[in-house]
DNA sequence: CTTGAAGCCGTAGTCAACTACGGAGTCAAG
DNA sequence: CTTGACTCCGTAGTTGACTACGGCTTCAAG
């Protein structure tokens, strides 16, 4: 498996992977993905491995990871520093319970809301508004279990 | 309960709400929260019911709501439309349990990955990096079971 | 009556993650 | 050898949700 391997233009890989071309570039300059030397000042190959790094990085994305994390993530790949690497990993799988956690919260809020607001059909007012006008903002200011005061959101 | 009721000005709504005094006027501007007329080319006055609109705006923020969908849901708010209300509320929650979901395979993945790692401690190779290397990629690629081709989000 | 904090206002900047653009260079087909 | 699609590159624009700035006015305390 020689050549056929990194077969591939940039448009081409951003096809199989189902991104934009400009995406590719994008991620290039921040490092997530490599930039295969380009042969004689011509056009650079890709091969299938970069399509995997591809959908890694659109998955990580779609997990809720952002580019930094993604590069941690992709960081842990060099494979030099166990120790490291796990340490890493395991900041991400707290990160992700801790997501899982809130999102199930709020699953049970709004579930809760659908179900009172299908429950009463025909009525005037709407219990999902009103959830969302009383009770609810305080129950989510519970949730930073650790830290003090709710310290405005970004 | 006369001129009492409407005795905070700009800077008192933001404490009372926990925002910046600068986003209370992003969200008069956006339409979220109705603005006071101004008593003699004066300053202001706000009461509680507005500390009440902007807790429900930023309820519903956490609750993944963005500020157009908040304005639709503000546009609900009479109550006689809840309908409308409920299947925006139903549609949310289905994209959060997409999320968990997501993020419940991620855990697995991410779990395994650690567990291998500590599983030999004083080892040169890092099994957490192979796997990374190896299967991740291909199996992230599975995930999106329900839809058709993937979409580049946003 | 002064002073200084707070309000008012419009505009501009920020951040993340792209997306678009324009002017080059390259390459395979005809 | 031309043509037209594609690539390369840097820079600039976009979107969402703010945040900051600067110059002005208002108002309550001293």
């Amino acid at each position: 498996m020689p050549d056929e391997m990194n077969s591939l233009t940039i448009g081409g890989l951003a096809k199989a992977a189902n991104v934009s071309v400009e995406t590719i570039r994008y991620y290039q300059r921040r490092g997530l993905i490599p930039e295969p030397q380009r042969p004689l000042g011509g056009i650079r190959r890709y091969g299938p491995s970069d399509i995997g790094r591809l959908s890694f990085v659109k998955t990580s994305q779609q997990l809720g990871f952002n580019l930094d994390e993604v590069s941690d993530l992709l960081r842990l790949e060099d494979g030099t520093h166990c120790q490291e690497a796990s340490t890493l990993a395991e900041r991400k799988l707290h990160d992700v319970r801790g997501k899982i956690e809130k999102l199930q919260q709020i699953e049970v809020l709004l579930s809760a809301m659908v179900d009172r607001c299908c429950a009463q059909e025909g009525n005037i007012s709407c219990p999902l508004i009103a959830s969302l006008h009383e009770g609810v903002g305080r129950k989510f200011c519970t949730y930073p279990s650790q830290s003090g005061p709710p310290a405005k959101p970004q």
